[in-house]
DNA sequence: TTTATACGTGCATTATGAATGTATGTTTGA
DNA sequence: TCAAACATACATTCATAATGCACGTATAAA
């Protein structure tokens, strides 16, 4: 019962975007690259690749290809809600499989609906906390990232 | 993101030991075996050994050993936690990872605060229910299992 | 007192999926 | 045209859950 590191990786990249996104219009604004938060973090490139992929497609930020290409927030912090990042990053399975291996309780039992309201009532909670949230500490972030080989 | 079989069996096991946890007086009431509860779900021997074995150290049920041994719930429905029981099988590990790989962020990170609490949403969600909760339909559950080869 | 039947315990093995790696394609600015 | 950046598919490694096996220990009944 753990978060997995893809997830894990998918909200560094959002801090480490949100860090920087200061008040500069879209044409001047610095564009990140798998590089730099691969030497940040010191991360395999190929899985962040992967999740700044996933990122992209769920349109959390834009990314731009070629020479001197890079991505950066397609939307305000505030608007990044972490209940929708780590929902869609982690998958939306069943916290419980009933069915795998099945369980002649099943027709009878309760847990399932247990257990799925109780994932609803994580991410309910989730739901108050945004991206901004994350950067309460936004000065000593930039400053870690900034000074980080 | 799930909770493991183990919790799961660990459950099913408590279910089944509720489902004929009669009026019947101590001395009278049937014990399951191990056996029993590996037709009746079609597991593993070995694994629900271990979960049993487990069940037993959180003295939640009672096991006897020797010929005509067998175990029974130490505690009635009512005041058998969910949240104790899947927080004690799940074993109580943080749902997030900061130091592993090691994450720069760590000293100003929001994060690790936000999910350790939406982990305590969770159980604490959970301390609504009991055993008994999981009984509701008791007697399609007792007819499941004593049918169930 | 012997035996069969339970649970107890440690270690080995297998299966699964996350995590990571390699290779190549595609786009785009200089 | 080239180099730099993301896109994509596939292969491989690794962690650990899941399972299996062997043997130990306790206990009731023959």
């Amino acid at each position: 019962m753990q978060l997995k590191k893809y997830t894990d990786y998918g909200l560094r990249i959002l801090m480490y975007l949100a860090s920087f996104d200061a008040e500069q219009s879209d044409e001047k604004r610095k564009l990140a690259t798998i590089r730099e938060i691969c030497d940040t973090f010191s991360l395999s490139a190929n899985h962040v690749n992967k999740v700044v992929h996933h990122l992209g497609r769920l349109e959390l930020i834009e990314t731009r290809r070629g020479k001197n290409g890079g991505f950066l927030l397609a939307k305000r912090p505030e608007d990044i809600s972490l209940a929708f990042v780590i929902r869609q990053l982690e998958g939306d399975e069943k916290w419980i499989e009933c069915e795998n291996p099945y369980c002649v309780a099943l027709p009878a039992c309760e847990l399932k609906g247990i257990v799925a309201r109780g994932k609803e009532v994580f991410y309910n909670y989730l739901n108050d906390y945004t991206l901004k949230s994350l950067m309460a500490q936004a000065p000593q972030l930039r400053q870690i990232f900034s000074t980080a080989s």
